[in-house]
DNA sequence: GGTTGCGTTCGAGTAACTTTAAGGTGCTAT
DNA sequence: ATAGCACCTTAAAGTTACTCGAACGCAACC
């Protein structure tokens, strides 16, 4: 099965700029071009691409991805220092979901913080204002100096 | 309480050239400066950066942070515009905290297989080359044209 | 046979830092 | 007291990973 730029990038939900970024990067080493030079790609590029896709969308810089095809290319003598580049991408994605859920928490609490706003004026215009309390954790008036 | 850019650098885990990016950019508007035209940052200014580095480090541009906290600033009329803002944020970050478990499964994969390897190597240097099956999910062979 | 739609390359533009260069200020040590 | 060091400053240039624009080629369709 062979597909046109396009396709694969609907299938891989990025964009045919990054499909053509990574291609002229060298990152997918086995894409073929038909009698018009248009890029054709084969299913052993779309696994390619998607290694690419998950290390870089776990923050690997392109050169290390590059660096790791190269090792996986070289053959079994490279397990070692490709277990260890996936131990440490396994850290720095754990590291990354961890940090991500404590900044959720942060937006869960102001979300939640003006919906109460919202609905206490929806059910009662003339609430007193007591907002300064409300937005403790927000500061939109300057502090004199 | 008062702080020195390299002392926010370290509370807040970030870079001394992005706390000024940010100042420099008007994200955050309290900052002092003292006699010899060093920034002076406040417990208020930290609670912006808490902010800001939430909202970037989910994803956030810098343009529409600044929106953000001219919203803050501009009062409470602003409250469902910044609602809407966090709503999308949330679900913007619960995506992306998707997505890394996601991937973050195809690099435990990875891990678990080249320990595999490596433990089977370690083991018994003589294992019938069966690699090939080993490593479906991998390409390091030219595929002939 | 013009236009629409897809592909191409090359070079420039963008976002968000990050670094470098050049310099000022204040403490300390000789 | 002056040299060195650590810290700060600004302005400009560099970096990464795209992203876009311009100019073009080819193939299909009315």
């Amino acid at each position: 099965m062979s597909y046109t730029i396009q396709e694969v990038a609907k299938k891989m939900n990025i964009s045919t700029y990054s499909i053509r970024y990574y291609h002229d990067h060298g990152m997918l080493p086995f894409v073929k071009r038909d009698a018009n030079n248009n890029r054709v790609f084969e299913d052993v590029d779309l696994e390619w691409l998607k290694i690419i896709v998950c290390l870089r969308s776990t923050g690997m810089p392109v050169e290390r991805i590059q660096h790791y095809l190269e090792l996986v290319q070289a053959g079994e003598e490279t397990v070692p220092e490709r277990y260890d580049m996936m131990k440490a991408q396994q850290q720095r994605t754990l590291n990354e979901i961890n940090d991500l859920q404590s900044h959720l928490k942060m937006i869960n609490y102001k979300v939640d913080h003006y919906a109460d706003i919202l609905i206490n004026h929806k059910v009662d215009d003339f609430v007193p204002s007591n907002m300064a309390e409300a937005e403790q954790h927000e500061v939109y008036q300057q502090n004199e100096s």
